[in-house]
DNA sequence: GTTATATTTGAACAATCGTTCAAATAAGAA
DNA sequence: TTCTTATTTGAACGATTGTTCAAATATAAC
């Protein structure tokens, strides 16, 4: 069966016109839609989680990331610049090494609910 | 260059036994990492998250949420499944209509912290 | 039973994602 | 300079994802 056009299939919608409004009103703007998931993308890998756990400890370099997660140094140092573009984690130089840390504490609030939410 | 097995690169690790315990100790399960992971990747999608935004205001058919977001009836069936097998949302049958409404609060403080840190 | 409406489902498709591998930097030591 | 170590980067690969389309249910009315 075909939809016309415009109209996906109701004849009528159950929603009122104030609470289509409201909707619509309390809807952001897709820039802001767009970064939210982003944002929650970079949380949705379970080696991205694994880095932020061990950060919680204390800062620490690629390196010493890779052989607590038994991972490649490659691997690692991908997925730590996808934290760093999330501004997630934030780095320090130190001659060779290089030293990787939380940014802020959004990042163990976001984990904590995901974990409440996933403990019921 | 390639690596000698089990030894990723360091010579040593910077991190002492201590840190390395804890960080041991403190890392969840790997099935309690799967499922933050698969609860995030649920969140990581515009389309996900403008349901959600819409199931704040209110409980709402498949139908009028299609409407509202423009988009196909199968489209966004598809969605709320995903969300349903989440626990995010839960719904009822009136008739032929299914209506969708959120599950617990968590998805708004899950949210809430998301903007909180992208709006900085 | 048949018909119409509301929703779900499965297959297909392009697009995106995470890892590996190899090569390229970056910085210090010799 | 050359050598070694620590990290980054780009290309390639298979795996996963979101939407579309078409077909299948589910429920109510006739």
């Amino acid at each position: 069966m075909k939809n016309e056009i415009e109209i996906p299939c109701c004849d009528f919608m159950h929603a009122h016109d104030e609470l289509v409004k409201k909707v619509n009103k309390n809807m952001p703007e897709e820039e802001v839609l767009y970064s939210l998931a982003e944002l929650y993308k970079i949380f949705a890998d379970t080696t991205r989680i694994k880095i932020l756990y061990v950060l919680f400890e204390s800062e620490m370099c690629v390196c010493d990331i890779a052989q607590l997660l038994n991972m490649s140094i490659s691997a690692i140092s991908h997925q730590l610049r996808v934290l760093k573009q999330g501004r997630l984690v934030k780095f320090r130089r130190e001659g060779k090494t290089v030293f990787y840390s939380l940014s802020d504490d959004h990042v163990r609030t976001i984990i904590n609910q995901g974990l409440e939410h996933i403990g019921e």
